[in-house]
This record gives structure tokens, C-alpha cells and sequence, in this order.
DNA sequence: AGCATGCCTG
DNA sequence: CAGGCATGCT
């Protein structure tokens, strides 16, 4: 790109070189004695820190500001250090090193235990779409089973391993705890527990479910097993339990009462009869006691399974569902991603036939001495006649070829194109040329050359496009929007000829190159069927940011070919441009951030640094640029990324980190990793499936 | 002087 | 992400 990618591109090649002696001559020797080495770390942030103020005042002696100057190991410290704030709150690290491991081993926390949720459910689920499945289901279960324990149970389960180990103890507690109905507690199990057994009397369990006596008489017959033994024991302890529990006798609802009184009926019985050994007798009564009681604590154990499977059955289809509904967008946004790409071939295919009528129209046109006022107005600065016949002509060809190598020319290649320009309008603005040649005369001033402080862009979360944001492409209906391609693709004949030419002259103005056509976009809307705003949207961010996936350096021509809905002034082109910058210098501050970690890791060669799909530097990225990850990122990204880390790895290892321009080599080589953009991105309907 | 680029900061 | 500013080129 001719603004931030395009330092490394065109005038690059001599600029870059002479750039990059000179800083490390001049500016390095500087930076190089004050902050000589990663080592000094602590010198350096001590110096950061006290004299952080000074720094705004100190002029900021930056080394050298050009294409990707790397901010040395000055500035590296100041960002990591800012990075680290945001990351972590952990403690300042003493040298470059300690950070590195400092920030492995945060990243290794962090980034894990989100690593392990996502596994389970999916890439593509968001935590708070987790975290809302989870309520969903809580609440469901609550409203399923109010007075239950089962969920008690699973929620302590998840929340609390060490509960785990106890879990039989909680298998005789959770119970009552549900009698209780206190089930909001289960979110802090201990909380619970505690509040659970001071409560649990108050309400007694009506279903016969046993009440919190019989279990605490469960666990003492455990421990006295001879007390136990007496039925009468039971009624002994229910009448020493405080009040509340004696609401529970008091009920005498209770199964557990009956069958204690039934138990002591039979064991007197049994007694009367069975002189010779009361003590067998009455082992038995309570044996046989100890077994109902633990036969309803069976009972309950699978009824709580049972629910236990149903929840867990529950979520696990809430859960395939969701992933099946993940998956069906992805692959409908793939599906839809070809069919654009498709079409729009195919209307580019039908618009180089066009062009080439319009060609020969147009050389009759010029034969018939078209009144010079109508080819004026798509030309401003060329004369109309002659040079629409020659410039025209190579400046379609080149569209074409640009167009035909869609997959093929990069950004870099685009730069080769004198005319980018020549895409921009051939795509989309080129028609819209036919109303505005009077609004050219430059009413518009208004939007682009006023306004400054520009609104934050984000496409962050849902993008709202209430703000600012595409007041009038917005308003379209989709139908509409992605039809004006292929309108403005085949106007009426007559008409379309000398806008067509037209559009190729402006294209032609190249001498003005990008920003000319802000004078253009300034003063005459290229508004046409095609509705343009000259306001970037959040919408635009995304795909801004989509497209930074496939080339790091776009020209800004472009860029602004990519934007057809958009009229390019000076403001919005450099916020582009803008943009753009901020990507890459996230996308290098990851870079530099994951290499120091896989070098403190102990990565000993570039070679072992693999980037995976599923790779954490990975997902940061697209996470970053894609956010919901909705839109399959190029398979080159993968590459582009690996390379980029082994590139920043080798610099760190060899230390060249320590000098002032290091990144610059490697912007120059991530430059050459571009990759064309597909075409379809520059499609309305894309830009739809943005929103 | 005007412009482009990139670092730094909020 | 956007503004400010330093830097270097034309």
C-alpha cells in the first residue's frame, strides 16, 4: 500500500536500504549506548519508569521513524512493559528475559484453562455464549427440580474438586440441602454446604426423601454402631433436635417416622418373642433398619442419576446443537462466499467484454468528435479526445489484468499497476460516474475537508450501525446493494460509453495518483446508482480487517479499489491507511511477544516453531481480525504467521533485537507474503454478510 | 512546504 | 483505534 505497506514497496527500495544504514548508524550508536541490551532490562525500566515523564518531554528521540522502524529495545521495553500491564497485573519484570518467562507462564495460564472451555464446546463459541448456555441450563434445571439436589450435586462437582473427594459425604448432604431449596447457594459449594446444614432442618424433606436427622443418625450409627442399633435411638435423637427439627416430628408426616415406629413395633415383637438373644434380635432389627434406610438412599442416589443423565444429556444436545449451528454458518458463509466470488467473476468477465465495446463505441465516439463537454466531465485533468483513446485502452487492459489475476497479484503486484485506481473505478465507482460529473464541481466539501476528530471505528462486539455509520448504504436493502454492481457494470449503452471512458481517464489522472482522487471524492461524489458515504464504518473495519489476513501492506489504491462504497477523500483514505498500521503493528507486537516466549521457552531453532491452526498465537489473530472467527481465514495465513515468528525468533536469538532497525528486515520480508485479496470482497453483498 | 510513514500515547 | 508528532523525502 502506498501508505503504510507501500515504504517497504515503492520508493522503498531505495528508501529502505538508505533508511535502514543510516538509523542504524546514526540513531542506533545513540539508542545503542543508552539501552544497549535486552539484558539491561532493569536499568531500562527503572529508567522507563522514573523518567516515563521525561520520555514526552525527551523529544521522544525515536531512531528512525520509517517503514516499521523497530522501536529498539527502548521502545520494545516500554510496549512489552505496557503489554504486560494489560496482560497481567503481575510484578515488573528485571530483565528481558524474566519478562518473556513472566509472560509465558501468564499465557500458560491463561490462555490453557480458555483453551480447555473452548475445547469442549467449540472454536467457535464464544465464553459468554458458554457462560449464557450454562445459565440457560442452571435455570432450567432449577425450574425442572426446585427442590432437588441433584444439581447441588453437579455444581459442586464442577466448581469445587476438592469436593470431589467427598462426594459421598455430599451424596448424604446435597439431599437435604435441595429439601432446603437453597439451590442458588450451590454456586459456592462450601457456601452451601455451611449454609445448607444450618438451614437444612427449617424445611423438612415431605417426600420421604430421608430427612437431615435420619442422616445425621446414619452417620452417627456409622460411628456408634451400638446406639444405632436401637430403633428407639432415632426417636430419642429426632426428639433432641432443636426446634426446627421437631417441626418434623410434629408433621409426623414422615415416612422415616412411621418406619421408625413400624421398626420399633416389630423389634418389640421380636423381642417378646425372641428372649434367648435380645441382642441378635435387636442386630437384626437394626440391620434390617440400616438396610431401608440405605435402600431409599439407593433410591434417591438414582433418581438423582437420573436426573444427573438428564441434564448432562440435556446440555450435551444444547451443546451439539450449537456446534452444529457454528458449523452450518461457517459453511453457509463459505457457500456464500463462493457464490460471490463466482458472480463476481462472472460479471467481470461480462465487464471486459463490455469494455471492449465500449472501446470501439468509444473510438467511434471520438471519430464523431463527441462534444468535448461531455467527455470533460470524467476528465478532468486529460483532454478528452485523443488520450481517452490511449490511456483507456492500456488502463483497461491493466484493469483486466488485474481483474483476471484476481488470485494472483498481491498487493506488491498491485503497486506494479501504475493505475490502481483503474480498479477501483472499473469495479464499482466507474459507473457512478454518470450522475455526479455536475457534483463534481465541488459542493462536497463539507464531509471530507472539515471533521476532524474522527469517532473511534470498532467492531467490537455487535456493530451497531446507528452511529455515523453508513447513513446512506445502510439504508439500502440488500437486494439493492448488490445490484448496483451489475447495474452500474451495464448502464445503457449510449450513456455507459463516455462514462466508462471516463472512468478509465480518471483513472488515467494517476499522476495524482491516490489522494487525486480525494480531489475527485472531494469535490464530486462519485455517488451513482452505487450509494458511496465517505464514512468508514465498523462494518468496514471488519472487512478491513478480514482483508489484512490475505496482505499486510496494501497500497492505499488498493484499498480503496477493495471499498467501492466509499468516497475516498484525504481523511477516510488516511484512516484506512491508518488502520492498516495499527493491524500490523499488533499483528508485530504479537509476533515479537510469542517469539521472545518460545525463545525463553528453549526453542533452540526456527524450525521448531510451528504454527498450528489451533496454535494460541493463532487464535489471537484471528480472534483479533475475525472476531466469532465467522470467517474461514486463508489457508496462507497459517504460513504467514509461522514465518513471521521464526523471523522474529532468529532476530531475538541472535540478538539483533539490540539494534535499532531490526524489525525492518523482517517488515520487508512479511511484505513479500502478501496475498492477492479475493475479488468478492469488494462485492456489497460481502460486505452484508459483515454486518 | 507538503506529504508519507511510523512510533508513541491516550 | 485515533491523535500527535518526529522523521525523511520531494
Amino acid at each position: 500500500m502506498s501508505s503504510g505497506g507501500l515504504a517497504p514497496q515503492q520508493p522503498p527500495v531505495t528508501n529502505l536500504v538508505p533508511f535502514f544504514t543510516d538509523s542504524s548508524n546514526t540513531p542506533t550508536t545513540n539508542f545503542g549506548n543508552i539501552f544497549s541490551n535486552n539484558t539491561n532490562f532493569s536499568l531500562q525500566h527503572i529508567l522507563a519508569a522514573a523518567v516515563s515523564s521525561q520520555r514526552a518531554k525527551l523529544k521522544r528521540c525515536r531512531q528512525r521513524v520509517d517503514a516499521g522502524e523497530p522501536r529498539n529495545s527502548y521502545q520494545n521495553q516500554m510496549k512489552m512493559n505496557g503489554f504486560k500491564r494489560e496482560r497481567s497485573v503481575s510484578a515488573p519484570s528485571e530483565n528481558g528475559f524474566n519478562v518473556k518467562i513472566g509472560e509465558c507462564e501468564n499465557n500458560s495460564e491463561d490462555v490453557p484453562s480458555k483453551r480447555s472451555k473452548q475445547d469442549v464446546i467449540d472454536d467457535e463459541n464464544t465464553f459468554a455464549d458458554e457462560i449464557d448456555q450454562k445459565e440457560i441450563d442452571e435455570m432450567l434445571e432449577q425450574d425442572e427440580q426446585q427442590n432437588e439436589a441433584p444439581e447441588a450435586d453437579n455444581v459442586c462437582h464442577s466448581n469445587n474438586s476438592a469436593m470431589s473427594n467427598s462426594s459421598s459425604r455430599r451424596k448424604c448432604f446435597h439431599p437435604q440441602r435441595q429439601v432446603t431449596g437453597n439451590n442458588d447457594l450451590a454456586e459456592d459449594s462450601e457456601f452451601a454446604n455451611e449454609a445448607v446444614e444450618v438451614e437444612e432442618n427449617s424445611i423438612v424433606g415431605e417426600n420421604g426423601s430421608p430427612s437431615p436427622g435420619a442422616e445425621d443418625e446414619n452417620e452417627d450409627s456409622s460411628h456408634n454402631p451400638a446406639q444405632s442399633g436401637n430403633p428407639n435411638y432415632f426417636l430419642n435423637m429426632m426428639s433432641m433436635l432443636p426446634p426446627p427439627l421437631n417441626n418434623f416430628n410434629s408433621g409426623g408426616t414422615s415416612k422415616l417416622h412411621e418406619l421408625l415406629e413400624a421398626q420399633r413395633r416389630v423389634q418389640m415383637s421380636n423381642h417378646e418373642s425372641n428372649t434367648k438373644d435380645s441382642n441378635s434380635s435387636e442386630k437384626i432389627s437394626s440391620l434390617s433398619q440400616f438396610h431401608q434406610i440405605q435402600h431409599q438412599e439407593v433410591n434417591q442416589s438414582i433418581l438423582r442419576l437420573m436426573q444427573n443423565l438428564k441434564e448432562e444429556i440435556g446440555t450435551a444436545i444444547d451443546k451439539v446443537v450449537s456446534e452444529y449451528r457454528t458449523r452450518e454458518v461457517r459453511a453457509f458463509m463459505e457457500r456464500m462466499l463462493k457464490t460471490v466470488a463466482f458472480t463476481t467473476e462472472m460479471q467481470q468477465q461480462m465487464q471486459d467484454m463490455k469494455q471492449q465495446q465500449q472501446r470501439i463505441a468509444a473510438a467511434a465516439a471520438a471519430s464523431f468528435l463527441m462534444p468535448k463537454s461531455v467527455n470533460s466531465m470524467y476528465n478532468n485533468s486529460t483532454p478528452s479526445g485523443v488520450p481517452s483513446f490511449t490511456n483507456p485502452a492500456v488502463s483497461n487492459f491493466l484493469a483486466a489484468a488485474a481483474a483476471a489475476n484476481q488470485n494472483t497479484n498481491t498487493s506488491c503486484n498491485n503497486s506494479i499497476f501504475p493505475t490502481p485506481q483503474s480498479l477501483a473505478n472499473l469495479s464499482a465507482m466507474g459507473n457512478s460516474l454518470s450522475q455526479n460529473s455536475l457534483l463534481m464541481s465541488g459542493n462536497n466539501t463539507n464531509d471530507c475537508s472539515l471533521r476532524k476528530k474522527r469517532s473511534k471505528v470498532t467492531d467490537s462486539l455487535r456493530v451497531n450501525k446507528t452511529g455515523i455509520v453508513r447513513d446512506t448504504s445502510s439504508s439500502l436493502p440488500a437486494s439493492e446493494r448488490s445490484s448496483p454492481l451489475a447495474n452500474n457494470y451495464f448502464p445503457p449503452t449510449m450513456v455507459s460509453h463516455p462514462l466508462y471512458n471516463g472512468t478509465n481517464f480518471t483513472a488515467d489522472d494517476l499522476g495524482e495518483s491516490a489522494d487525486n482522487s480525494d480531489s475527485f471524492s472531494d469535490c464530486g461524489p462519485y455517488d451513482g446508482n452505487y450509494t458511496q458515504s465517505s464514512t468508514l464504518t465498523p462494518i468496514h473495519l471488519r472487512k478491513a480487517k478480514l482483508m489484512f489476513f490475505y496482505t499486510r501492506y496494501p497500497s492505499s489504491s488498493l484499498l480503496k479499489s477493495y471499498f467501492p462504497d466509499i468516497r475516498f477523500n484525504k481523511n477516510n483514505t488516511a484512516q484506512l491507511v491508518k488502520w492498516f498500521s495499527n493491524f500490523r503493528e499488533f499483528f508485530y507486537m504479537q509476533m515479537e511477544k510469542y517469539a521472545k516466549q518460545a525463545l525463553a521457552e528453549g526453542t533452540e531453532h526456527r524450525s521448531q516453531i510451528i504454527v498450528a491452526e489451533d496454535s494460541e498465537i493463532y487464535k489471537t489473530l484471528n480472534q483479533h481480525y475475525n472476531r466469532n472467527n465467522l470467517f474461514p481465514p486463508p489457508p496462507r495465513l497459517r504460513n504467514v504467521i509461522e514465518e513471521t515468528l521464526r523471523e522474529f525468533f532468529t532476530a531475538l536469538q541472535q540478538g539483533r533485537d539490540s539494534e535499532p532497525s531490526w524489525k525492518k528486515a523482517i517488515y520487508k520480508i512479511i511484505n513479500q507474503m502478501d496475498d492477492p485479496i479475493p475479488e468478492h470482497f469488494k462485492h456489497p453483498s460481502f460486505m452484508n454478510s459483515l454486518e
